[in-house]
DNA sequence: GCGTCCAGGTCTACC
DNA sequence: GGTAGACCTGGACGC
């Protein structure tokens, strides 16, 4: 669908929980730097297009505001209720703003080497829109350099995204991505091997054969189990160990590190003076922080970056 | 300029 | 169940 025109705008302001940080939410791990996000760092504003119903392309501005998110919504359609109550969905679920941290809080309150976490507001990781796109992008962070990550998710966005005006596209959805090819994704894409997991999980949502997107609310069902979820996207060809941990903590489980060679590169310098060590000894040495420790964990090997306001 | 290594891993075949 | 080898790409590095 092609937005060229972008004529409706509309300004309104996202109730924010007191816990909540703008920048430390947009900054809690690498997914900002990922298209359609973008940090203006000259207006400090942060951006995402995102797919509506009916196949809309909608575009915010967001900014920190007084009372919470500012945001500018544009569409070339008319923005009308039931698309308007659809875009603050989606941003605040983007920002997971109705996720409650208090058990967390209390948690780490009760540690005093963990203590600053309460108060430091990077604790909410920032997801896309949808589960689907969240997964394709961990899919295109395996066993690759951040560059190459960039690459993919830019080629996919540029080539098989929804367009909103010249410069700005939505992610594709699972139906656009079902249907392109798998030596496109190898050549076009730059997905290489990673192509037939790319293809076999967009089919799989697109046919109804995956209901991806209800896997946030089931993370949050305490009648199932982390194993069990680990199950459900282990299921996904492409999602091994460390993408399914990966998916768990933007879900919203932390029972799982998700380690990858960066985590363990920061752990080898914070805990054991560089020296390389087995990954069970990190397990264990996070163990004692139950169904926390990955939250613990990612926000330790991290805290360096939130001491400048654009870390990357 | 060229070759090699490896990076924010996963899958499959084989034992 | 554990492990070795293959897999795309591109940047860093040594020569």
């Amino acid at each position: 669908m092609m937005n060229n025109k972008p004529s409706a705008k509309k300004v309104l302001t996202l109730a924010v929980p007191a816990d909540f940080n703008f920048w430390h939410t947009i900054y809690s791990h690498g997914w900002c730097s990922l298209r359609p996000f973008f940090v203006d760092k000259e207006r400090h504003t942060f951006e995402l297009t995102m797919n509506l119903q009916h196949n809309r392309v909608v575009r915010a501005v967001l900014s920190e505001g007084n009372e919470g998110i500012d945001v500018e919504l544009s569409s070339s359609d008319r923005l009308n209720r039931p698309l308007l109550d659809q875009a603050k969905q989606t941003i605040a679920d983007c920002f997971r703003l109705s996720e409650d941290f208090s058990e967390f809080f209390k948690f780490v309150n009760r540690l005093p080497e963990y203590r600053w976490m309460r108060r430091h507001g990077s604790h909410r990781f920032l997801r896309a829109p949808t589960v689907f796109e969240d997964v394709i992008k961990t899919i295109a962070t395996t066993n690759c350099t951040w560059a190459l990550t960039t690459v993919i998710v830019n080629n996919l966005v540029d080539k098989v995204g929804n367009r909103f005006d010249e410069t700005r596209l939505a992610f594709p959805t699972p139906e656009a991505l079902a249907d392109v090819s798998e030596s496109f994704l190898r050549k076009e894409i730059k997905a290489g091997y990673r192509a037939p997991y790319i293809l076999e999980c967009a089919r799989r949502v697109a046919n109804n054969k995956l209901d991806i997107e209800t896997l946030r609310s089931v993370a949050h069902d305490p009648n199932v189990s982390t194993p069990d979820l680990i199950k459900i996207l282990r299921s996904i060809k492409g999602i091994g160990p460390y993408s399914a941990g990966n998916m768990l903590k933007v879900l919203g489980r932390y029972d799982d590190l998700a380690l990858d060679s960066w985590v363990r590169q920061r752990f080898y310098e914070i805990h054991s003076k560089g020296r390389v060590v087995k990954d069970s000894r990190i397990e264990s040495f996070y163990k004692p922080l139950g169904k926390w420790r990955g939250l613990i964990f990612w926000l330790e090997m991290t805290r360096h970056w939130h001491t400048q306001k654009f870390p990357f």
